[in-house]
DNA sequence: GATGGAGAGGCAACCGATTGCGCTAGAATT
DNA sequence: AATTCTAGCGCAATCGGTTGCCTCTCCATC
């Protein structure tokens, strides 16, 4: 059986043309149910499965979709940032829902992914996910356009941004963490994560962040503010800078949750109390927010939903259908470390 | 640009007939350099790319490979086994590497996959990673053998399997995981886990855990002993059962970590300290084993390893060499739950 | 009996790249 | 000057399905 057998071998043992074996097993009327019936059995018997290569190139579709991870700036060995992870999880399912085939590959910013799965005919589409620098690849997402290839990207979603975008409602997020730590009393509350230009998401958590607090505009005290990226050892490193300080703080903003997790640690070593002493929120509802001391209080963002959305945009597009940017609402998931239970 | 350039427009544009442009672009010796050189300077410009569906179908190879996920016994709506996220992660960057392409697949146990990727020639082999039930798929796994399919297994390693396998030490894993927790004073060490048919694995990593604590052949107390899935709920259940036992113990073995948080949870709830109380020891060594209160000792799977030797392994089958069954180092990682520090 | 129509299926072109074989022109050899 | 060689490249077949178009057969209809 190293020999794979073919629709040449099927026609022939059913008596008739490959051609017909062909409209057999995909269903065409112009062939009798009679000889469909027998060309499946045979079919079966011989373990027969369409060549996806003959296939595809002939329909000059692949039934595939590409998902595309891009590094996160500090690329950190000890694997995918989780949240995507967790992403990546709600992708294949829907993916395997909408009879897709899901392509995966790692892709470092500088590289040059933008010409690469669609234009080599191995997916329909493709999906981008990773935080970083949007006008650092602005122009590559523009030829992805020129290039009339099917993509969607997770991400800050704005107006007038290349193709399409889905996105959480990061400054709505940030604006509802930074209300509910003030409604149980906070005064004065800290942001740790880069608000500078890594990340467009942790800037607009930093704008809703700053908003609940003063108003539109309003900047909250850069004193509070740490920059981190997004891993845990800087959000560890962040909080010992932010406590080295000396300004007082009573709670914590941290623009994701591996970076709350790592300021947890911190926060532990110095014997400050979680959340008697410091409150403190995250963002993203990682699997292991549930599982932190105390359990990590976040704002979710819903990658079950966000990933079902990111392959459906992609399928429209797919079929020629208009796909519209959307942003997702972002919600508040109350536990114990903003000490409002 | 909404159609692609093919190797023929290159030709035109070059002067040159088409499969001068592919043995240019593959850079056989038999095209002078200067007409290569043209021909790359054309397909840079046209932004050509080899049709992989058109030379995979030439080739009869796709340099891809499929990994495929079975699912746990109780789909876990949250998500894939944090485990074998971590392990993609690896899978995905080895492929990379290797210059090679991953497809990723869910399946049911029941379904059909044995008859999938490598026949349908979307991939030259294939990964299977998931916990199960070996006996449930023994005759798929022999049929893939049969049918000289390319695949290697992750999970338990035994003589006499058909195909390769690669898998981590349980046995050796359990034992150390005892020997240590007993070396540190504990003399009642419970175990969570299935130690019944679901999970190989755990079956070994029981083993181990009864041979350090009798010696060969000898079954632990079976009053220390409780049923639970891979999940946390399972393991959080599984200790109020313990609890509830009204059985005194002082040290808890879980066969996942996983379990383990779940169990964490539980303690807690019922006033129990960890480690003074109980002492606990996971495995798998997952991310999330470092932020738990207190941090989890566990025995690490190096999944960085694994991955790189799985992808090895199918890589060496696919090139007609022959890849060995492997069982990999478990090693003991200790933290604080486990009381010793 | 001639005509029409429909059902069933065959023929051949095609998707785009790869490769064995053969051709040609110029260089090298005698 | 005739012959041999070889670098460089073209021709055509091939991988395995898919599909537009044409053919053939059989039955119904006038």
């Amino acid at each position: 059986m190293a020999v794979k057998a073919t629709s040449f071998d099927i026609a022939q043992l059913a008596g008739v043309s490959q051609p017909t074996v062909s409209r057999a097993l995909r269903g065409s009327p112009t062939v009798s149910e009679q000889t469909r019936l027998r060309i499946e059995a045979i079919a079966k018997q011989l373990n027969y499965k369409v060549d996806k290569n003959a296939s595809s190139l002939r329909l000059q579709e692949t039934r595939t979709i590409a998902l595309l991870f891009f590094e996160d700036p500090t690329p950190d060995e000890t694997g995918i940032n989780p949240f995507f992870l967790s992403m990546l999880g709600s992708i294949t399912r829907t993916c395997a829902q909408r009879g897709y085939d899901l392509l995966i590959s790692f892709q470092q910013l500088s590289s040059d992914w933008h010409v690469d799965y669609e234009d080599s005919r191995k997916a329909d589409g493709i999906i981008l996910l990773g935080y970083g620098d949007y006008e650092l690849y602005r122009e590559k997402l523009e030829k992805l356009v020129e290039q009339e290839t099917h993509f969607v990207r997770w991400g800050f979603a704005q107006e007038g941004q290349p193709g399409t975008t889905i996105g959480c409602d990061n400054f709505r997020g940030g604006l509802d963490a930074a209300r509910h730590l003030m409604q149980h009393g906070r005064k004065k509350i800290a942001f740790l994560g880069d608000a500078s230009s890594h990340y467009p998401e942790f800037q607009d958590r930093y704008r809703g962040f700053c908003e609940a607090q003063g108003g539109e505009g309003i900047i909250a005290d850069p004193a509070l503010q740490v920059d981190a990226l997004n891993a845990q050892d800087a959000g560890y490193e962040a909080a010992q800078q932010l406590i080295a300080r000396g300004v007082p703080f009573d709670a914590i903003f941290a623009a994701s949750d591996t970076i709350a997790i790592g300021a947890l640690t911190a926060l532990r070593e110095q014997k400050l109390k979680v959340p008697d002493d410091v409150a403190i929120v995250g963002f993203d509802d990682i699997p292991a927010a549930g599982m932190t001391h105390p359990p990590l209080t976040t704002i979710q963002q819903d990658y079950k939903r966000a990933g079902e959305i990111l392959v459906d945009s992609l399928l429209k597009q797919i079929r020629d259908e208009h796909a519209t940017t959307a942003v997702l609402p972002a919600k508040l998931i109350v536990r114990q470390s903003c000490g409002a239970l």
